[in-house]
DNA sequence: ACCCAGGCGACGA
DNA sequence: TCGTCGCATGGG
């Protein structure tokens, strides 16, 4: 299957820290597991390319294909700054992927680098996955590994962040919070709910609710972006971006990133 | 050796 | 409610 989707990088979507599974296995070509399915997709300009009709859904879900980015970035024009930083990676789109999984994931990015956050939850699938094929894992489900203790997370080496993990599987797996009836609470709601387990603060919550559930009210403040709201923005959502602030916190986070600003 | 990484919980004032 | 500190691990 090939789609023409313009003004989008897969590249940049994928590598912009919202996700830590994929791989470039060459040029442009992209491996990951999507909904339990390896998925290889591939760019080349405005082409997307990928395997499997029936792989159609899951990825036009997950990369978010009917929302009008268009439209979106037009409006984050009006403000100057913003304009700036959506044109370093104007391609960049919010994901929509697995809420489990990335509650997982932002739980172990806490004090952390990409790098290592990545090694770890590829450690976490291939010890609690199940193996789809070759080196591709899936993201273990919360009942699958509900009875795991602390011992058993050991192997990944995510230092004081086990005791964190192991709180949001038992509070998932056990139906004390229900990451499904996360959809249909109020931003608030949704994220207090989050916040009942331990290791989840405003950040990472926001983290899981943007990337996760695509609530776009979501604005997550990481280092990064305390950095970047004070010195490029005073502290202050651009009023342009209020109705899509998740959006624009990925291609402000990207800026700073590329600028590299740092504290003086 | 030292510092820091997409933060958070515990603790004291 | 607010500031400060320790936290596991690994790379620069």
């Amino acid at each position: 299957m090939e789609y023409i989707i313009k003004n989008f990088s897969l590249y940049d979507t994928l590598f912009c820290g919202q996700c830590f599974r994929w791989e470039e296995t060459e040029k442009n070509t992209f491996a990951g597991v999507v909904a339990n399915k390896k998925i290889i997709i591939k760019q080349q300009g405005d082409k997307i390319i990928f395997d499997g009709d029936d792989n159609d859904k899951i990825i036009f879900n997950y990369f978010d294909l009917h929302k009008d980015y268009e439209e979106i970035k037009k409006q984050f024009s009006k403000d100057e700054t913003l304009f700036k930083a959506l044109q370093t990676a104007p391609g960049i789109r919010v994901l929509r992927q697995e809420p489990f999984e990335t509650l997982i994931s932002f739980i172990i990015s806490q004090n952390n680098n990409i790098k290592r956050i990545s090694g770890i939850i590829k450690r976490f699938c291939e010890i609690f996955g199940n193996k789809i094929e070759d080196d591709f894992y899936s993201f273990p489900s919360p009942n699958a590994i509900k009875d795991i203790t602390q011992e058993d997370l050991k192997p990944l080496r995510s230092g004081f962040r086990e005791k964190y993990i192991l709180d949001a599987i038992k509070k998932v797996s056990s139906g004390e919070i229900n990451l499904d009836d996360i959809n249909f609470l109020s931003y608030q709601d949704s994220k207090e709910t989050l916040m009942k387990i331990k290791g989840v603060g405003p950040k990472v919550a926001d983290c899981v609710l943007l990337y996760g559930y695509n609530k776009l009210q979501a604005f997550p403040m990481d280092v990064w972006m305390k950095r970047a709201m004070k010195v490029l923005f005073d502290n202050k959502i651009p009023p342009c971006a209020s109705e899509y602030a998740g959006i624009a916190q990925q291609y402000i986070f990207h800026y700073a990133r590329t600028l590299n600003i740092k504290d003086k």
